[in-house]
DNA sequence: TCCGGCATCGGCCGATCGGTTGATGCGGGG
DNA sequence: CCCCGCATCAACCGATCGGCCGATGCCGGA
């Protein structure tokens, strides 16, 4: 447990609150130096090339240059540092393309700090960091092995799914297609689950990116 | 108020129950006579042409040949028979659409059988008949001059609008853009307003289809 | 024959949504 | 200077949603 060399990071959000927040955690904590910060993903993919740290504190969800996508570009560059996500909600639509992307750790934000310096320590060394939440989600998305998405709709769900997008309530659902409400509902989780969508607009997000509607 | 020659019927629904609930309770009024039925929008094109109606009861929402497009190609034709849209709820989002269509009047399926048979009688004579639902909603959108759904969304609604589509819930979406649950819920009433669109659901399935998504 | 997918239904619950009303401040165009 | 669009916020309420449990029946493939 002998204090070695810092470890460098560099801390990617763009809210400077939160960037604030962070710099000022690592510098008062023992056996952390931050390099750098930056405010998108391509700024990330400069600063990272710049200074070279051990570990980035990656945002997802920025304006300007997704976080998976700069996530994504360090994996295809080998980049020597580790992606380290910290992430506001665990319902993030963004958690598995982030890992997928290559991330070594995934952490919300509301994380107590130790927590925090624990995780960095641990992907420093390439070990995966997980939130409780993620990690669980972890599981059931590798239990079912198809990709999340491409699950095909049965006929009932795609025409459910046409009805909601056209603003169609549930109860309204039931009533157009001659069954109850209770069946309705099913169809709804079952396609949630097919689609990954969290709710009915992510649903029919997900659809029109699939070219299922539209 | 004598009695002249009867109304001569065509009844277009996608439900067989429909179609002979319909049929029976005008064979058992006088004055009305029912020609034939078609149970799609293309079916009632072909019905209309070799039966000449005087009205057309037409459901909206078919599986083949949406009622709409149905209406608007007979428009197009320059047909005698006057559209009267029974359609179940006064939620449907083809409302407007059919209306401009050309449909002379349009009813809910729930009204009371006088004011079914009053309103095709109206309709036969070119009479508008609506519902009290859809008139108070059509004269807000003569209100708004604008095309209904062409007006542009703000950048800040745009923002909202993406997370909806990511199914980002009310009040992540208020700490993702460090504002207020109640903003967030303003800005999602002003969009659908301008998109036309009932809830969130339908909300996300416009913006795809205008491009304004996707 | 047994399993799995599909479709159907019920009840319960907390969380969320959408509508309503009303208000403030800012900035631009008439 | 006044009006309007935009963005912000509050409180309330009923309706709706989504999750969770479980259950039945049909059919087709292994």
């Amino acid at each position: 447990m002998t204090t070695e060399a810092p470890i460098s990071l560099l801390i990617v959000d763009d809210h400077p609150v939160v960037r604030d927040g962070l710099r000022g955690m690592f510098a008062s904590a023992p056996g952390f130096t931050v390099l750098g910060e930056a405010a998108s993903g391509v700024e990330a993919l400069e600063r990272a090339a710049a200074l070279d740290p051990d570990v980035i504190l990656m945002d997802l969800r920025m304006p300007a240059g997704g976080g998976v996508a700069a996530i994504a570009e360090l994996t295809r560059r080998r980049a020597r540092a580790k992606v380290l996500v910290l992430t506001t909600y665990d319902t993030d639509s963004d958690t598995l393309p982030a890992i997928e992307a290559g991330a070594t750790g995934y952490l919300l934000k509301d994380a107590p700090r130790d927590e925090l310096f624990s995780a960095v320590r641990a992907a420093a060394q390439g070990r995966t960091v997980l939130s409780p939440a993620i990690a669980s989600r972890l599981v059931s998305a590798v239990r079912a092995p198809r990709a999340p998405g491409n699950e095909p709709l049965s006929p009932r769900e795609r025409e459910v799914l046409g009805l909601v997008a056209k603003g169609t309530s549930n109860r309204e659902i039931a009533r157009e297609l001659f069954i109850s409400e209770a069946t309705v509902k099913t169809h709804l989780t079952h396609l949630y689950a097919k689609l990954g969508a969290k709710d009915r607009a992510a649903a029919v997000a997900v659809a029109y990116e699939r070219g299922i509607l539209g």
